[in-house]
DNA sequence: CCGATTTATGCATGTTTATGCATGTTTATG
DNA sequence: CATAAACATGCATAAACATGCATAAATCGG
């Protein structure tokens, strides 16, 4: 082990703590030839900012327990991550792609590849946060009064702040699938700023999870032949996605290699 | 080495930063048969700069020391919510509060009470994103193009969207505090922004950490007279914050009862 | 071409930082 | 509750550092 700079020798502590899931105070003095209380100095500095979590004999990861954020902003279930996969690949490289509020665009924003060169535009916070950890993705954030119900600005103030920007590419979420292949919203604010999102981007994309045809809201967003694309899961009812081919939309189904409809499924929206 | 001119060492220097991913003082002197006082004095330079972070002993990439997000969201230090309770005090009911975006705002904002009923502006997704879980807080989102060093949208837009808003109370974060008890930023368009912030806000209050008294940052914010108040922990030199008393900026030392000062805490904003 | 000014550098001085060691305290565990 | 390991703290020290100053080269202005 050569000699290391401070910061150096805290950084290569962290990814030990990320890699193995804990630190030995001793072990560490030993691999880095130095003494234990240097180590200990470095543990204690490294508590401080809130990088670890010290403990008696070394130091375990922060995200003990504390993880607030992981934990708010809930895990999105195999089903969906295997669709938000299929639905991020759709995405072209150095395009303007609107993700729009919505635990399914979430899942897609986390599935959008570290190589991908795009701009993103998003009115959901947890959206942009996300995609801040993407390195290539510059971020515009809409902003506006938040709704909490969404989970993203919308209003006035997002509408004129969407104004100047024509999205090549734009995933809106729904809340519901009717019969006929249209899209609905639980708050007339949200369906109004969908369609104004929808009515200008060259491409729509809806992902919507199977259960989502089994549900109904109050406002309308969109009617089968106002959006381009809808990315879902097998073993929905050929009967429901009938209306959709013929008004055009293109179909595709996620993750086909495997998915048996149980009936017992949960919805995790 | 045959000798080199000041900007030809310095973009060798840089060349090795690449390469390597550290540089060593002594070795530089022995390789360029210059004494460390001058490639001390290059290494500050380029710190300076933005082209390198410098480290005792030498100096390493920017690129590791902008590790943006993942760390800074990390669970704040028992000091830094200390500092965000006694801070969070400070904002009065039915008002309107703005949460400049970084770290020990967000940690004032998680802070909040749950009865607390006032309506909140950020710039932040992730300040947005704690405060949507208050369920009494009315959320304003400020959008625009996102910094992710800043963690939060900054420029024109952000600005057009603040102009139509006047915050009753904001609490502007800093990079560093000098010697006048001037603020001061990384980033040339957050300091613009925060600039304006202040400008319109009724009263500004300043949450630091007493490493901020510690570090500089390139672009100035607000002098000492143009901020109502500052928030900081016990232990901070008293000669530091005379030039704020004198300039009318009331003081407040957060958590009184402990707090050693070791020296050896680390800047983590 | 010559004086004035700036710039790059090295050296002397005092300060800060990183580290190890000694000492006393806390913690985990049988 | 006994004990050994882990720990915090103060202190010592050497390396790294900042700063002021001196010098020599480079640049500039007339």
């Amino acid at each position: 082990m050569t000699d290391l700079m401070v910061q150096e020798r805290q950084a290569e502590i962290l990814r030990r703590l990320k890699q193995d899931g804990r630190v030995l105070s001793a072990s560490l003095a030993a691999e880095f030839r130095i003494s234990e209380d240097t180590i200990r100095r470095d543990l204690r500095d490294m508590a401080n900012a809130g990088l670890c979590e010290r403990v008696y004999g070394g130091a375990l990861p922060v995200s003990r327990g504390a993880t607030t954020l992981s934990q708010r902003m809930g895990v999105a279930s195999e089903r969906k991550k295997a669709l938000a996969a299929t639905a991020s690949t759709l995405i072209p490289p150095r395009c303007t792609v609107y993700f729009d509020a919505g635990s399914t665009n979430l899942a897609i924003a986390e599935a959008v590849h570290e190589d991908l060169v795009v701009t993103a535009v998003t009115n959901s916070p947890a959206i942009a946060l996300v995609l801040t950890e993407k390195p290539l993705v510059e971020v515009i954030l809409i902003g506006g009064s938040l709704d909490r119900v969404v989970g993203g600005a919308v209003g006035a103030r997002a509408i004129e702040a969407m104004s100047v920007i024509r999205p090549d590419i734009c995933f809106i979420g729904t809340c519901g699938i009717d019969v006929d292949g249209g899209l609905s919203a639980f708050r007339l604010e949200d369906a109004a700023f969908k369609q104004y999102i929808a009515a200008r981007s060259r491409r729509v994309i809806v992902a919507a999870t199977r259960e989502k045809f089994d549900a109904a809201a109050p406002y309308a967003v969109a009617a089968a032949g106002q959006y381009h694309c809808l990315v879902t899961e097998p073993g929905v009812d050929p009967h429901r996605l009938a209306p959709l081919r013929e008004a055009g939309c293109e179909i595709i189904e996620a993750g086909l290699q495997e998915g048996r409809k149980t009936g017992r499924d949960q919805n995790n929206d």
